[in-house]
DNA sequence: TCAATCACTTAGGATATATTTG
DNA sequence: CAAATATATCCTAAGTGATTGA
């Protein structure tokens, strides 16, 4: 749906020609912020969901200390700028009287005085956690045995496969590496010892048996091995909607000829032409093959990677092993954009160790590249943390081997990322304060600025870099907005100033949503429109260094994400509060759990393709509950009829009838419901997406106390990989978590 | 002095695997 | 037990934002 409405393409780069003759009529009655801001949350007009808007936030805090906010940003200096950015940074960069006391705060150190000195963290922690921790462990012990005994045979069994596991996730608890009660390394080290074997590479081609052959004109033509394993990746898009794209197929044409050797280049001039019928048949064989595969071939080839990983997917990291995230280099395809991407159907070549960077201790002992090949560099650079990088042909950026989500690296940055957030809100009364206030700045520039931070904090936009026009799909942030991408509406639907958004954001995905805002910002929104044109840029005095350096002079380590990160967690919070109910059995606060994280989806606008069975399933699912509706009214039927024969002569048996009848609509009863609720659940969930928020947005910890407090377990919440990522956080919350 | 580069997080789709259902 | 469905994992593209170097 996101392609109907294509934006069109401008080519008119950012000519900012704004006429800024704002004039500064300062009438308009102040607003509250947070009226407006709670109730309008996530009001997507696209998709209506049952989820409640999030509550009025109670931010009462009030900021003390810092005069910054309360001073009125004064400049009587303006002055219409009329050229482009680079003359407004020059002329903003004098600006400000206040930026000093934040920014000598060295960054490095940042990071520990947030961490610590709070309320659920720090080392004082550990001990309670060792001792419930053994607490755990003792109890399941005791309770297995019972368990066990009470069932029969094959019960056992199933019991006994469940205390295993059990025990191996105790194990590995036992060895996890608790590096969130270690100190901290400062200054930008990231370890002090890094040991890997390299990357994986991908098998080398294997060449088309002799009775597949491709076919231009006509006629069989046998290629070389370079350019036959190139048409082979497009043979096997073929089912893929890509491939009847244009620029697809010409961007892809244009590269495989540059595979093919003089004579191939020399006849194959027209893609139409080429038959990869046969080819595209060997594929779908192979699929299929592989699906109807016996149990010990997949055993097998189980067992196989299993051997890869144990070789490649590890490494030691300061005396840990830690798993790797993509150990596995990247094979050789078609490059596949998102959207309208003006370089999908090129060639990502295959890559030589040649290519690759590795990066690891020097004191280690250094990966060994495939037989009769080199490393392109290696180097001991322990600031940063990947173990492998190349640049990839395509795009021409840099890609890394970084190590996994449940890694020491990665989870310390995740933690310290929440803690960021955390301390925003110790500061977003005034920040927010700030902003509404500059909304009626003299200086054009902090009007955008204003504006564009009202919506990054109302709307969870993103921030907006600029991107090269040509090189990618054309999709826009905040910073970025065009004046293409919003519709001003003195009136709509019964409210006034009302903004109307629809542009494609990251990945292409499209960004839709009618929007009431403040009469100040609805007025400003049309000064930056004046004289403009489409294709020109909304907040031509804006971009997102302008807006994260005015962030981190209000707070240091505070950008423009951060405040999706802010208003996700706050938001979970506040639903989670608001929806469950302890006293709810579990399926439903699962539900309310399940609403609350969706609630947060659709403030970041992640989505999905609809699943291709949706409809169908649907359909089906709808059908499973009127026919088990008549059951139902059957079963009641059934009932009442015992009844009345239960009463006209009291006979025991008959009255053993009613309660076994009654027993049975009561179950259809229950079955009725659960599967009306599984409908609306998913109907509800059709396109958006959860594990994003998830996995990225949302404080773990939140979770895990919420999880605490209802007394639901974890894993109904989190699956094995989430627990993983998320140890530090179930390690260290107590129930009284607040973010 | 800012465009390019670098390092890292965030993102949705594809694919594999597990579970449920008929 | 197979097909349908749900869930987990893999994959890599596409962002953000700090730093760098011409």
């Amino acid at each position: 749906m996101a392609k109907e409405d294509k934006v069109k393409k401008v080519k008119a780069k950012k000519a900012k020609k704004a006429a800024l003759t704002d004039d500064l009529s300062s009438g308009d009655a102040h607003l509250n912020f947070k009226k407006t801001k709670s109730t309008e949350k996530s009001h997507k007009a696209t998709n209506q969901h049952k989820v409640k808007s999030p509550k009025k936030e109670s931010t009462d805090f009030e900021i003390a200390d810092d005069k910054r906010f309360k001073e009125e940003p004064n400049d009587g200096d303006f002055m219409p700028e009329k050229k482009g950015k680079k003359r407004k940074r020059k002329l903003e960069s004098v600006e400000g009287p206040s930026t000093s006391t934040a920014l000598s705060v060295p960054k490095k150190k940042k990071k520990k005085a947030s961490q610590e000195g709070d309320g659920s963290s720090g080392p004082e922690k550990t001990k309670k956690k060792a001792e419930s921790k053994n607490k755990k462990v003792k109890k399941e012990e005791e309770e297995h045995p019972v368990a066990a005994k009470k069932k029969k045979k094959t019960k056992e069994e199933i019991e006994a496969a469940r205390a295993l596991k059990i025990k191996k996730r105790e194990e590995e608890e036992q060895q996890r590496w608790r590096w969130w009660e270690e100190e901290k390394y400062e200054d930008g080290v990231k370890w002090k010892f890094l040991e890997h074997n390299g990357p994986y590479f991908p098998p080398e081609y294997q060449p088309l048996p002799d009775n597949v052959k491709f076919y231009y004109d006509g006629k069989p033509v046998k290629l070389s091995l370079a350019a036959e394993e190139v048409a082979l990746f497009f043979a096997q898009m073929l089912d893929h909607e890509y491939t009847t794209k244009d620029v697809f197929r010409d961007n892809f044409f244009a590269d495989w000829r540059k595979e093919m050797t003089l004579e191939e280049r020399m006849l194959i001039t027209d893609l139409n032409k080429c038959d990869f019928g046969e080819l595209h048949a060997m594929h779908r064989e192979k699929v299929e093959a592989r699906k109807n595969m016996s149990k010990e071939e997949k055993l097998l080839i189980k067992e196989a990677n299993q051997k890869i990983l144990e070789e490649y997917g590890y490494c030691m990291l300061d005396h840990h092993r830690e798993r790797i995230g993509n150990f596995k280099i990247e094979p050789p395809a078609l490059f596949r954009g998102r959207g309208e991407h003006p370089k999908q159907g090129m060639l990502k070549k295959r890559l030589q160790p040649e290519d690759v960077i590795i990066n690891c201790s020097r004191d280690s002992r250094i990966p060994v590249p495939p037989a009769g090949h080199s490393w392109k560099e290696v180097r001991h650079d322990n600031t940063v943390t990947w173990l492998a990088s190349w640049t990839e042909n395509v795009q021409g950026s840099c890609k890394y081997v970084m190590l996994n989500a449940n890694s020491k690296l990665k989870g310390e940055k995740d933690w310290e990322k929440y803690e960021v957030a955390r301390k925003l809100k110790t500061c977003v009364d005034a920040i927010r304060a700030q902003y509404l206030r500059d909304l009626k700045s003299k200086q054009m520039g902090i009007r955008q600025r204003a504006v564009a931070l009202y919506f990054i904090d109302k709307l969870a936009l993103r921030a907006g870099n600029e991107k090269e026009e040509g090189e990618t799909a054309d999709t826009v942030g905040c910073c970025s907005l065009r004046v293409e991408h919003i519709t001003l509406h003195d009136t709509l639907d019964g409210d006034n100033c009302v903004v109307e958004f629809d542009f494609l954001g990251k990945d292409c995905i499209r960004y839709y949503n009618k929007v009431p805002v403040s009469k100040r910002v609805f007025k400003n929104l049309k000064l930056f429109m004046q004289n403009k044109q489409e294709g020109d840029d909304l907040f031509d005095r804006l971009n997102t260094a302008l807006l994260n350096k005015h962030l981190s002079s209000l707070m240091p380590g505070l950008t423009a994400k951060v405040f999706r990160t802010y208003n996700a967690s706050m938001t979970l919070q506040q639903q989670l509060k608001e929806l469950s109910n302890p006293s709810d059995n579990q399926a439903e606060k699962l539900l309310s759990y399940n609403r609350a994280n969706r609630a947060v989806a659709v403030l970041c606008n992640h989505q999905r393709a609809p699943p291709k069975t949706f409809e169908q399933s649907m359909a089906n699912l709808q059908t499973k509950i009127e026919s088990r509706k008549e059951q139902l009214a059957l079963a009641k039927k059934e009932l009442k009829q015992a009844k009345k024969e239960a009463k006209a002569n009291s006979d025991n048996k008959l009255l053993v009838v009613v309660e076994k009848k009654k027993k049975a609509v009561q179950r259809c009863e229950e079955q009725l419901l659960r599967m009306e609720v599984q409908a609306t659940d998913r109907e509800e969930n059709k396109q958006i997406a959860l594990s994003t928020s998830k996995l990225n947005y949302l404080d773990p910890r939140i979770s895990v106390a919420w999880c605490k407090n209802m007394e639901v377990p974890l894993d109904k919440i989190y699956n094995k990989t989430q627990r993983d990522k998320f140890a530090w956080a179930i390690d260290m919350t107590e129930l009284d978590f607040a973010f």
